[in-house]
DNA sequence: CCGAATTCCTGTTGGC
DNA sequence: TGCCAACAGGAATTCG
């Protein structure tokens, strides 16, 4: 499931192979994935509209023509493949940019909860969802203070953490090696989180996603990129999907339990409650 | 307002 | 081996 850092993968990728192209025009196969849902309003924005740049806020792509932008959300299953725009549309391709250089981007996503909406410059950012987004880890505005400041929940940790508007671009995978690197069970209750635990939390935050990045994200279970590549960090999980291996620090089993209905992967005695 | 539960979807997994 | 229920989960929506 691609969170920031496969996310970031997936838009330099494009970045550098499709910049510069114009839409001819696109074909969507499933409705419920666009906004706004009138398909023709939807084609009509896109037709003849160049790609200036991509961008990413959080775990959304941007994709910035003219005035309008498409803001795409891969969630569970989402994929891009550049392909030849006569190439037969395969099973779970749900829209095609076709370019008017004869080639086409295609949207894969097995599960269809994927999410494709158009936003004029102006509303981007102070319309939902983006309006809501919190700083990511990277971000200098993000601070201890105004970590612990939105930490005053009664909500575990690890659901507060995941929660975009808290820290922005973490996902259930990161989610627990941010945790396992601070050292802080996932269940704890949030606002139990002291200061020095806040800024604990940013350097972890910023340590697993930065390396991350740097290797092109995870590949578990059926995420690539879109070049079919395959990310690296999958090898630098500490916990993640490490159910019953033993903790490299403690040699505890590491232990599998759900919280608010994720699974969630920890060391039960290096993240004490 | 808050937090938990539900919903969306379909390929994979596990139990019998 | 085959069948089917349970499971995976980000975030919007609904519920209490």
């Amino acid at each position: 499931m691609p969170e920031l850092p496969e996310v970031e993968t997936v838009r330099k990728t494009l970045t550098q192979m499709i910049l510069g192209k114009t839409i001819d025009h696109v074909e969507v196969y499933y409705l419920p994935m666009i906004s706004p849902h009138s398909l023709e309003s939807f084609k009509n924005k896109l037709h003849h509209a160049t790609l200036d740049a991509i961008d990413r806020i959080g775990k959304y792509l941007i994709f910035r023509f003219d005035t309008i932008n498409l803001m795409v959300h891969l969630r569970m299953e989402g994929k891009f493949f550049l392909k030849p725009s006569d190439a037969p549309r395969t099973n779970h391709e749900h829209i095609i940019y076709h370019f008017t250089d004869g080639t086409s981007l295609r949207y894969d996503d097995v599960r269809k909860f994927g999410t494709h909406g158009l936003k004029h410059d102006k509303e981007l950012h102070t319309t939902l969802p983006i309006s809501k987004l919190g700083y990511e880890p990277s971000d200098s505005r993000l601070t201890k203070h105004v970590l612990k400041e939105k930490l005053k929940t009664d909500r575990a940790i690890k659901t507060a953490l995941l929660d975009q508007t808290v820290i922005l671009g973490l996902g259930n995978i990161y989610v627990d090696e941010v945790l396992f690197c601070a050292k802080i069970n996932p269940t704890r209750k949030a606002r139990r989180t002291s200061l020095a635990k806040c800024e604990t939390l940013i350097e972890c935050s910023r340590q697993v996603i930065d390396k991350a990045i740097t290797l092109g994200g995870s590949s578990i279970r059926s995420y690539t990129d879109s070049l079919g590549v395959t990310g690296r960090f999958q090898n630098e999980l500490k916990v993640h999907l490490k159910a019953d291996e033993l903790c490299e620090l403690c040699q505890t089993p590491i232990r599998k339990i759900k919280v608010n209905g994720r699974g969630t992967y920890y060391c039960p005695t290096c993240q004490k409650r």
